[in-house]
DNA sequence: TAAGGTTTTGCAAAGGTATGCAAAAGCAGC
DNA sequence: GCTGCTTTTGCATACCTTTGCAAAACCTTA
């Protein structure tokens, strides 16, 4: 039934070599005659050869697979990080192997199984990592980029947005804007991009002396958001809230505007963070802080790549920021 | 520096027995004593063994992994598809490897490089394969699935939604609310999906005896829908339109309402097809055909890992059929 | 206890490639 | 044509596992 895959063996009889000589004809910056590698690759044309890449990296210890971690794609910014963190790694010879973590604790079990498949490097997206987890994948030789999300640790490489400058950047439009109740619906307080985020607004608020007018954690859900708007209605009413990231913005508005018939930005103004793309669609045209995807996949392919390259480098921590992009879930206000 | 894998022979010394014996105790259905397995598991955890999911796949021919060409995730329907593909095979001790395919013409090199990882399968979401290329995978021994797209070939598997018939569905719903004018932003009908939703809604609309007031082709892409939609509205005004997916539909009802000054569905009743997480927003709040992301998986795993068990078996085609969900976008009609 | 059968174990080969080393080939200069 | 040097080639081994086969161990029964 199905024919056994023609091997550098095959190749080798069929141009009458040997088989080291066609694994140089395909291996880049062996040493082999132009004559020589004219006459394998007929050969390989011929018959259709092509390496084996488990084979080689059973080898040469490099597997060019990327262990992607993710927990959950209903966020729009990942699906567009995938894209090009699949993308760029695709175009320097790479390749992602996806592995979905639920919520619970199996990251263990998670990690094991990217690491019995030889993966050169591994990119978590917002994903939390114990220590010792850290470690084990640093004793394997195996780079890890901790991708949005920050953590106390210098065990592996880091690339967030500036959540803490994007917050205060926030809190300057909000009081330039002159709203006197300013309200936060914080990303989840659980993780760091959430804090960071309510710790750069509220300190920036302070700094102008407002005080913030009330402040919930939106866990990064839809549902808890909305239910954070009603609460937060239900009192004196602000008259701008910040949320967390966009996905909870666009819940936040829809609850006001058809659940209690309020305007945005008539009587409430609204911030998000992230800046994906539904956010410039005309129903929400949602101010919010962007989230440069393109620039932090960039960093985070360099960074791997680079430890892959040179195991010696060490582990390293980037802020990436981004503008705030204002659109008319905002009243317009002079950039400060 | 980066400390050399441990392995089966080290085990295997570790605990005293043979190499051979480690390997039987992490091979399933192997026959190892209970003694035998206790040892060894002992040894493996004290040094930290797990087996070499490539080298086993050297020799058992199997890798465990999918290949998964895609070609865009900004229709949130297939982030969605990734993840349920990407947890169903997990479950089931197979993991995705993502390729993304440019629009362009480079699947021919796309496949070439997935099939040098030795993948156990292919799955094509939503892009096109032609006859050659389906020949070469299934000569290689690797069932292909195409996802959501279907193709005049007996070669590969196909899993789609009941396009047609969701297409007459939504025929029926307009029909039944007593639209005169009734309109199709289509899908692309360079793609069989675009094209068998549009006929199925065509002929319906004839066997009511209903003539289509317009029809452009969207090409799945926002802007192009947009821009059908000011084409449709410059003319003698549709007061229905279907468009040929929910991410048109949403750009369709933002240029409507909020470029055009138009109400839906007071002015115009819009109808997607996906139903995709953003229809069910109050923003939009979308009448649309569901696609059945879960079952449309479900069946694209079975096909996929039923042939990979018994190569034997034959390219399969399935069609699911998915319920018209009525929203707000059209006005109530009692279900025909 | 010995014979017979069954289960468990070790040995060795295989899977497809890369690579150190030594031999062969090529080349330049006389 | 010979010497000395550089480049190219082949041989053999290694990477880490699974698995057919035969030997060893075990169990059962007489």
């Amino acid at each position: 039934m199905s024919t056994r895959r023609t091997t550098s063996q095959d190749v080798a009889e069929h141009a009458g070599v040997s088989q080291s000589a066609v694994s140089r004809v395909f291996t880049p910056g062996a040493s082999v005659s132009k004559k020589m590698a004219d006459r394998v690759r007929a050969s390989a044309t011929a018959l259709g050869y092509r390496p084996n890449v488990l084979a080689r990296s059973l080898i040469t210890g490099q597997s060019r697979i990327i262990g992607l971690v993710v927990s959950y794609l209903d966020n729009q910014f990942y699906p567009e990080a995938l894209e090009r963190l699949s993308r760029g790694l695709q175009a320097r010879g790479y390749h992602v192997l996806v592995f979905m973590s639920q919520d619970g604790e199996d990251l263990d079990e998670v990690i094991q199984e990217i690491l019995d498949y030889q993966v050169d490097g591994i990119v978590m997206a917002s994903v939390a990592m114990s220590d010792g987890l850290a470690a084990r994948c640093e004793a394997a030789g195996k780079p890890v980029v901790l991708f949005n999300r920050g953590q106390d640790t210098d065990r592996v490489s880091q690339v967030t947005a500036a959540n803490r400058t994007g917050g205060a950047k926030v809190a300057d439009l909000l009081v330039a804007g002159g709203h006197a109740r300013i309200a936060h619906i914080s990303g989840w307080l659980g993780a760091m991009t959430g804090r960071d985020r309510a710790a750069g607004f509220r300190d920036r608020l302070a700094h102008h002396g407002v005080d913030l007018a009330g402040e919930m954690d939106g866990e990064y859900r839809r549902d808890r958001a909305s239910a954070a708007a009603r609460d937060l209605m239900a009192g004196p009413r602000p008259d701008a809230i910040f949320v967390g990231n966009d996905v909870m913005a666009f819940a936040v508005m829809d609850t006001l505007r058809f659940e209690l018939g309020l305007s945005v930005p008539g009587d409430v103004a609204i911030v998000g963070f992230d800046d994906v793309a539904m956010a410039a669609w005309p129903a929400y045209d949602l101010t919010t802080v962007r989230q440069p995807a393109d620039r932090m996949v960039t960093a985070t392919i360099d960074m791997l790549l680079g430890r892959i390259d040179d195991p010696a480098r060490t582990p390293q921590k980037l802020e990436i920021d981004g503008p705030l992009i204002q659109r008319g879930s905002t009243r317009p206000v002079e950039a400060p």
